[in-house]
DNA sequence: TTGTAGGCGTTATCAA
DNA sequence: TTGATAACGCCTACAA
């Protein structure tokens, strides 16, 4: 808890040089930054994170708002908050938590209070309350998801329609002409953005495409709806849906004696999960979480030097992983 | 973002009366309080954080650290997070995450830069490294689970000892002389603290009542596990296992024709997954995450206040849900 | 019951 | 390249 008169004095210069050595928004000599970094070392120095936010006008924290919702899925959940906080602290930001009641209520509070530089919106729902706050609030806000009523708003989210298109492609470039996906369970398009975001992508490919729609969430269990895909003559198939439906589906087809990729070819899109868990090994374009916070990071970032930066979505790269689950020869 | 002056001025008062009014620290007339208030109202006045921090001594912050372990369950980590953040919030407070590398080289830094009032430790291990910074930081620090040495720290946690205790009294008292406890899979045994310490609450139990020692962790299935205990004529278990084994188990029943309770009595012990959802309701001592979060949080705002309070560890008591899985008369 | 004013530890402006 | 020093916005003795 020493102070920085400390840490000026037992390195024989003023404290304003001292915060400009540290801060590094001035040249100090070399010979001088050494006896401050020594004393610094000494001492153990931090500057006070309170009076540094008043005479600094920038707290080092952002606000991660997370309600925790009842269909959360708290592993992947749990993978974008670690992704948030270790984007934020390559930059030396450190995450505050606003969840349950506070996720809305919260945004306000520590925006008006002044305790956060920037909000990072977490697992978004099509009618988001936090939208219309966000609005209203005048401190850098990016939500990682897409509401319904983003226009305005800073979002950046997983290329699901890309990520689908590319799974698409490269089951035709391997030859399928029958090409299904097997979806998420039904409600899942109603509380989430991106399944019918995926799932539309898909139908959308197979219209311009003139091929039959085979599209199949899971209304009971994953095996049913992998039935509807076999007995439509499907040869390629996308999983666009749980780790459960995954573990059934390669479970199921090994039982029936399909065998992967030489009946049946799978690529696995979106998941948060590991992919390679699967006795089958697959070919999969994952939603990592990673890119997604470093991307909101970055954003706020500029923002907050900026001032400037037009609303809009960014969109995540989609990323291809073979694994050997998609035959590579033109399939009967 | 309006100031303490201006509130003053619209409420035609000096600074520091609006100073008192918020903070309660002094009286002030009801009719000043009221115009007081009103401004603050208006003006949607929120006193500055930093400021706050700088001249109140007090930045109404909690750290929470919780390093991601690859063998953390997400759901139960979610629960105690949100427990942590609601207790937080019940005192006026905020939480900040100490995550991955931060979990522990974070809790310096948020410490000597007097960015946080207290910390809460999370997902303790039986080795934790926090164990030595918490001895070597001068801020309030308690551990929500409790590490191999914790001299000199303050620990809150369930009393699984208790739970096992009360379980196997319930299950005396209805008669049955052949008790066994399903545990967790073998490694949990390693790395987490609260599995031996039930197993060897359960074991001592046994052998104060010189019974033979009927404790089978998972080593392959939960299904195998069920069959060592039925084999050795139990017909009474203590489940202190994961939610998968509790399906396992009530489900293998039922296949095998035995009946809860008339053939088998079950009580889930230390769950902090909804023990409802299974076929069979199961009578439970659960591990409820608020009870350990709100004991946590108010030893540590009794530690800002008092400055003595005794290290210790502090036993969150268990509470029994009857649910009908327990046979009442005497089994023969 | 209310007001005055010093101080909290930095940052950043203005000088030198 | 470095030093004084005025903010930053609030809290809290001390006075009245």
């Amino acid at each position: 808890m020493a102070r920085i008169d400390e840490v000026a004095k037992a390195a024989g210069v003023s404290i304003s040089t001292v915060s400009y050595a540290l801060s590094g928004k001035r040249p100090v000599s070399t010979g001088t930054r050494q006896r401050i970094e020594d004393a610094v070392q000494k001492l153990g120095y931090q500057a006070n994170a309170g009076a540094r936010m008043l005479a600094g006008n920038r707290t080092q924290i952002f606000a991660l708002t997370e309600p925790f919702r009842a269909d959360t899925h708290a592993p992947t959940h749990m993978a974008f908050v670690l992704g948030a906080s270790i984007a934020a602290r390559r930059v030396g930001y450190d995450i505050l938590l606003l969840t349950d009641a506070e996720a809305s209520a919260g945004m306000q509070r520590v925006a008006s209070s002044g305790l956060v530089d920037g909000i990072i919106v977490l697992d978004v729902a099509p009618d988001d309350d936090r939208v219309a706050l966000a609005r209203s609030i005048d401190i850098p806000t990016v939500f990682i998801g897409i509401p319904d009523e983003h226009a305005g708003l800073l979002c950046v989210d997983f290329d699901f329609e890309g990520a689908v298109e590319l799974a698409f492609d490269k089951l035709i470039a391997a030859g399928h002409e029958r090409i299904g996906m097997l979806g998420h369970p039904e409600h899942a398009y109603e509380v989430s953005n991106f399944p019918p975001r995926a799932r539309d992508a898909f139908l959308g490919r197979l219209d311009a495409e003139s091929t039959e729609r085979i599209f199949v969430p899971i209304e009971t269990t994953a095996r049913a709806a992998l039935d509807a895909l076999l007995s439509a003559g499907v040869t390629g198939i996308i999983l666009q849906t749980t780790q459960e439906a995954h573990a059934e589906v390669t479970q199921e087809l090994a039982e029936r004696g399909l065998r992967v990729p030489d009946d049946i070819s799978l690529i696995s899109v979106g998941a948060t999960f590991d992919v390679d868990s699967f006795d089958t090994p697959l070919d999969a374009i994952p939603l990592v979480p990673q890119p997604s916070c470093d991307r909101a990071v970055e954003l706020i970032m500029q923002l907050l030097e900026d001032r400037a930066l037009p609303a809009g979505i960014h969109l995540i790269d989609p990323i291809y992983t073979e694994r050997g689950s998609v035959s590579h020869a033109r399939v009967l």
